[in-house]
DNA sequence: TTGTACGCGTTATCAA
DNA sequence: TTGATAACGCGTACAA
């Protein structure tokens, strides 16, 4: 093939494992021997092989190979928004490890409740990927069923999920981390904005950090008042409205922790328009150490985030290579509490019980 | 194949098109016709056809399609951060265009220069993709000429690039309507902070944010001082550094263009920190219309981020499908200033010529 | 409208 | 260590 013998510039397309073996003087198993690194082959041939392949600018075919080896040499990576930090972050890390091992990322995003479905009904993945990275979804029993029919490996990030390998953090604990932060600083009246109204991942997350929550509430001996825990929407606009409507209670809170950096954000925007001061006014926790966290100086909890991607990468790539480990690995990374200047002790207020009575000695800093 | 006689469970794989040609009683041809929706089948044969496979859960093998019609159905996705926000939005918008399209994305991330050069070096997407789109990437000639030998159609967001079908915006109009905002409030000294020590993307948009800058300064008669021209490094980090250092001129500028909504926010936290207050010391104005901008009320010029992927994709799509058009289009996307409450008119400082001697009316909004 | 048969470019199994 | 050759599963002229 690609022979015209004598011929002027023909449309001669790449060259083929045939043309190299030609112009290497050896057959193609040979070549292919040579160009995968496979031992059996003397050097001096490899050799041979390797210079004929260069001049010829040959690159393998992945169909062709793909076909035979029955291999893709590629992992399907599923996410619930492709256009969120969390999961650009994910991505670009995951993106990196694969990049590294010389495997292709096809990239799935499911994006809203239609696409999900769409993708454990039809499972556009079959036959095309040698493994699938999962990032923050709760798959129902039914999806993780419909995703092993896949016949691959899989790796989930973010939730505890049966049968997956998973990387992910301790939201229960990290939430109580801020939580205790705000009760050591003194507050006693703390609310929570938590996305509860909504959570089209499934993945719990919202669930966990309230549970975090009271669980740092009762560890305080604090009662847990329901009207201060507020489920509204995900994103700044509904912390910025679950904090309205915290704001519009007979007693608001003097502190509020939000599910995350952007409702704590959303939430930062209502006090600044209601004329409130952070924290002088309010103290504001958030969680994740969003890009955005930093910028407005907004104490948070610190979650590893690339770092997950990479690690469940590197765990499915495992998975590849040697076929799933008997019991499948858990990677739990550990969180952070990052003070900045949005949290401070309350204001004691006098139509408070007694001025500081029983309080706990606000101290400035902790992990 | 498959066809264990009278055999219990065995490993069957994934059932071949000879499978469903067999048991919907045609042949193979038959049945790929059929299931590619292709004329000159007959209703009831399609229909038995499709019953077929159906019940085998037959998926057509990739492999085998690619290396027999030599279309890879995938299209190469080259972005140069997927962890920045812009380009999280973009692929975003690309990923829905593809799938609808049935298409695979094969994200490639460049992430820094070491992977760019790899990937212009090795072409990685050699024979495995039926296109390719390129995310504001200003490529060097020989990059341009080297990303034609992947002999497939190519786009490209947000850089004019000779040759290459482009969705983009006017980055010099859209920073003049910033910079003419704030002439128009009554702005005298008016600082840009740019990222232009760094453009790792060489997109020239720093240039070109710039440019619209002095653009806007000229048109309003104003001298343009160099000093106020800040060359710095980019994002939040740059923004604060370039602004800390027009805060130390003898004569600081009254309100600052950031080249991006990342270089004005963390400007405002300079401005925060030292005790200035946006707007009332300063006006920040910003570039992008960046998700954070809304949430700290930061006046900018917003541009259509996902508009641009999704023209894009689809321009693409064109190509792949009917070839590339004989002169390649160019998409220019309209941008619009959102004006927030980051930029007012400048207090009058008694050190200034005369008191508004000769300032166009400030009006508070205007497109 | 349907079927036959060749080709796509590798990998992998044997035998040499 | 090397070479022939049979899969791999599908697309597609061409013939029927």
């Amino acid at each position: 093939m690609n022979s015209s013998p004598l011929s002027g510039p023909v449309m001669s397309g790449p060259s083929s494992i045939t043309d190299v073996a030609r112009r290497a003087g050896v057959s193609i198993a040979t070549v292919s021997r040579s160009l995968r690194g496979l031992p059996n082959v003397s050097p001096v041939t490899r050799t041979r092989v390797l210079r004929a392949a260069a001049e010829l600018d040959y690159v393998v075919s992945p169909a062709a190979s793909r076909l035979a080896s029955r291999r893709t040499g590629t992992i399907g990576v599923v996410v619930p928004f492709a256009r969120r930090w969390f999961f650009s972050q994910v991505l670009g890390a995951v993106a990196a490890v694969l990049r590294e091992a010389g495997m292709d990322l096809l990239l799935y995003d499911l994006a809203d409740r239609v696409g999900r479905e769409e993708f454990f009904d039809r499972l556009p993945l079959r036959r095309r990927v040698d493994g699938v990275l999962v990032i923050s979804l709760g798959l129902t029993s039914a999806e993780a069923k419909v995703l092993r029919e896949l016949g691959v490996p899989a790796a989930i990030v973010g939730v505890r999920t049966p049968w997956l390998p998973c990387v992910r953090i301790d939201d229960v604990e990290g939430s109580a981390k801020a939580v205790r932060h705000l009760v050591n600083l003194g507050h006693q009246r703390i609310g929570m904005l938590s996305s509860g109204l909504e959570d089209p991942t499934r993945s719990g997350t919202p669930t966990d950090r309230r549970t975090g929550y009271r669980k740092a509430l009762r560890e305080a001996g604090l009662a847990h008042d329901p009207t201060l825990e507020h489920l509204g929407a995900w994103g700044p606009d509904g912390g910025a409205e679950a904090m309205a409507d915290l704001l519009a209670l007979p007693d608001p809170p003097t502190a509020v922790f939000a599910e995350s950096d952007e409702m704590a954000v959303g939430a930062m925007r209502t006090l600044r328009r209601a004329g409130l001061r952070v924290p002088d006014d309010v103290s504001v926790v958030g969680f994740d150490d969003h890009e955005i966290a930093g910028l407005v100086d907004l104490t948070t909890v610190r979650q590893p985030v690339a770092e997950q991607g990479e690690h469940a990468a590197i765990l499915l790539l495992d998975a590849v290579a040697n076929g799933p480990s008997e019991v499948p690995s858990e990677i739990v990374l550990p969180t952070r509490l990052i003070v900045r200047s949005s949290s401070t002790p309350p204001r004691i207020r006098t139509r408070w019980p007694g001025p500081a009575e029983g309080l706990p000695t606000p101290r400035a800093h902790e992990r």
